[in-house]
DNA sequence: TAGATTGTTAATCGATTAACAATC
DNA sequence: TAGATTGTTAATCGATTAACAATC
């Protein structure tokens, strides 16, 4: 169970939903029945049924679902009817991918400044916003409130910005370092581990 | 059930138990018990006994489990002990990032080219890597066997490129494009949807 | 109305946890 | 030996699927 008692299992697959009816009403779809999404998206009729009774009564009998109003819902259960206000931390790779990331702003997810402790990239801008001194990470948050932290240092310096991060008032972070980050439980916590998942493709492949 | 049907729930796990045992061979420990292990790794002790012995009998009563042999085990299942041959396909930010990222060399993952539509990025290295017009990728497979595909183009373009991959024998795709590939079953897809592991997070903070 | 499709309950399936005999 | 801890079976829990009355 988590959030209002939607299981885990229920919320990791509510992206998906976006994505399909996105493409749905891309695509001028009106309506869609559980069983045509069903063959689309590949879970269960039965189980796309469940899965949005979870959050209310968005269907009709003998009509099925309407597209715009289903993709309405999903943003808001998605909580992209609201925007966030994030920070990167580490401007490397995967920090400057995330940053340059456009995709993201439209979501209504802002990014708000950027961190490092490299010298060279301190100064540099990316997309308008220029790389600061990570020294100035904890005054900034003192004086600007952020919803989402994402930590893209390195796995030895991660935990550390975390702290920051949290202490001044951070809910949520976005962890691209290879590690499991301890945070009180209010605290959310999203992991994106790269080699987890490159691991995850070779030993299937093995 | 999958791959000698070991569930997917567990090969989830694995990459977990990786991590964990390589800290604790870096921290010189030589043994570690089920229970110990499930205190720092967040797994019970029983469902780390029950995962192991899908593999194999690596623990012994009364002492628990050799951490250096359970770590040469696990990198036997996790397919670490050969090399894969891979290319990027897409060399924008995430492409970019994913080639950069030295970590995958180390555990076996040789990077043998990059392919990308730009003009300004054909020609440009990236350790010591030149980036090629991907109209070549098709007669590139051709002459050279390569295990994995790793996709980084816009998704428009994502499926066209898998099923150049596909058709040339590749049989493992990581794909970080936004959307589902369609794949005969032999072939293992492992996604890294960025956006949905953002939404999924905004979900839980809203 | 008749057909279609939902919302929801019950049945099934799979994954996790608990328990304990085996044994180092 | 006595204590510790595994491997493994049984019990529990949760998630998925099936079924169908309700109803548009």
């Amino acid at each position: 169970m988590n959030k209002n008692g939607i299981s885990m299992a229920v919320i990791k697959r509510l992206p998906k939903y976006h994505r399909y009816l996105t493409e749905l009403l891309n695509n001028d779809l009106d309506r869609i029945s559980s069983k045509d999404l069903s063959q689309r998206i590949g879970f269960t009729a039965s189980q796309i049924r469940q899965d949005l009774n979870c959050f209310g009564d968005f269907g009709q009998q003998g009509y099925g679902y309407n597209v715009k109003e289903l993709l309405n819902q999903m943003n808001i259960i998605l909580g992209l009817t609201k925007e966030f206000k994030t920070i990167i931390i580490g401007a490397g790779n995967i920090g400057q991918a995330v940053a340059n990331y456009g995709k993201f702003e439209k979501l209504g997810f802002n990014l708000q400044a950027i961190f490092d402790t490299n010298p060279k990239l301190i100064g540099i801008k990316i997309r308008d916003i220029e790389i600061q001194d990570i020294d100035f990470l904890d005054s900034f948050l003192k004086e600007k409130h952020i919803d989402i932290g994402i930590i893209c240092v390195p796995r030895i310096n991660a935990q550390k910005v975390c702290d920051i991060l949290v202490n001044n008032g951070v809910n949520g972070i976005w962890n691209f370092a290879p590690m499991d980050l301890v945070v009180p439980e209010e605290v959310i916590i999203e992991n994106v581990h790269l080699s987890d998942s490159l691991l995850t493709l070779s030993c299937l492949m093995s």
